[in-house]
DNA sequence: TGTATATATTTCATATATGTACTATCTAAG
DNA sequence: CTTAGATAGTACATATATGAAATATATACA
């Protein structure tokens, strides 16, 4: 049924000739890989038709979500959990897409502000409607309960996970 | 305090622009996507010093998690979550280091066997003290229920996701 | 048997991501 | 001021991952 039971049957076995390995710990961090390498594909194949991947959707999506669709790059880095020198590549490359404007930050001159153009914004409206249904039908029929709980148990893990 | 908190001030903005997109669906999606790449930062980390990184860490535990310590590349792709051209490289990387045997199966021509070596196994059991450690303390003082939960409701939304 | 189709793996070109070192600018303490 | 140390961003070499095509073998069935 889940592709996940065999992973478990593995961890039975390593425990066997590893008995100290802490089961729970590995089950959650092999089912969070799983998952993410699942959603990620899936956004991938969508997005596509759109001539963009994940990442650069996320750029683009964290740009969205922001007064005056503007960051700088280690914002954006940040935000999309990105490493900053991944964030210059990426954004080059939306740059000459023209989804995207790079300009000197005066404020601060060692910053630079990164801006959806109107194009952009354009593009992302186009694909949102397809984003929504995927994420929709990603979540399927879980019961809303779950969803919450899920939610809040994920982020006590991230913070437990950020607490160093 | 979380790294989370502006990641859900986005989606608030996003929201405003775009009522219909699925608030709880894309906070899943984001809090699994921060998880991961924390996890995976930590330990390629904790394993360089050891000489491999987290794909090669994990096709070695699932190996090491089956009876035999054998698998086929395609058996070892599924399980990993890896590409089986991905499998090739990172198996004839381990190959030459020692780790694993290589060998065609008789049973079936087309397959190949790929086998922990005595030294694979030797290098798995040196550095499992420093994975049980990391593993242990990323859970970190979670309460087992909220562990047992947690797994509960991976396990729902992985089925989910893979039901097409 | 012979032929079509499916499966297992690899090859190769290309895409994507990282670490480290470097430049420029800012901030603050003397 | 000016100098030391922090911060922002980028360049480049290298590492890692992917899709699509190619190769070899197996299976089904006419």
């Amino acid at each position: 049924m889940s592709s996940f039971l065999p992973t478990e049957q593995r961890l039975a076995v390593t425990r066997q000739r590893y008995p100290a390995f802490p089961r729970d710990a590995a089950v959650l961090i092999r089912l969070i890989k799983h998952i993410y390498k699942r959603v990620q594909d899936d956004a991938n194949a969508m997005l596509r038709p759109y001539g963009i991947n994940h990442p650069e959707y996320n750029l683009l999506m964290m740009l969205y979500g922001t007064e005056g669709y503007t960051l700088h790059p280690t914002e954006l880095a940040d935000a999309a959990g990105e490493k900053s020198a991944n964030i210059t590549r990426l954004t080059n490359e939306l740059a000459d897409k023209g989804l995207i404007a790079r300009n000197a930050s005066d404020e601060d001159r060692r910053k630079v502000t990164l801006t959806l153009t109107d194009q952009g914004v354009a593009l992302i409206e186009s694909f949102l409607p397809d984003v929504c249904a995927l994420l929709e039908h990603q979540v399927g029929d879980l019961q809303s309960r779950d969803v919450v709980q899920l939610e809040r148990l994920l982020k006590k893990f991230l913070d437990q996970l950020e607490r160093e």
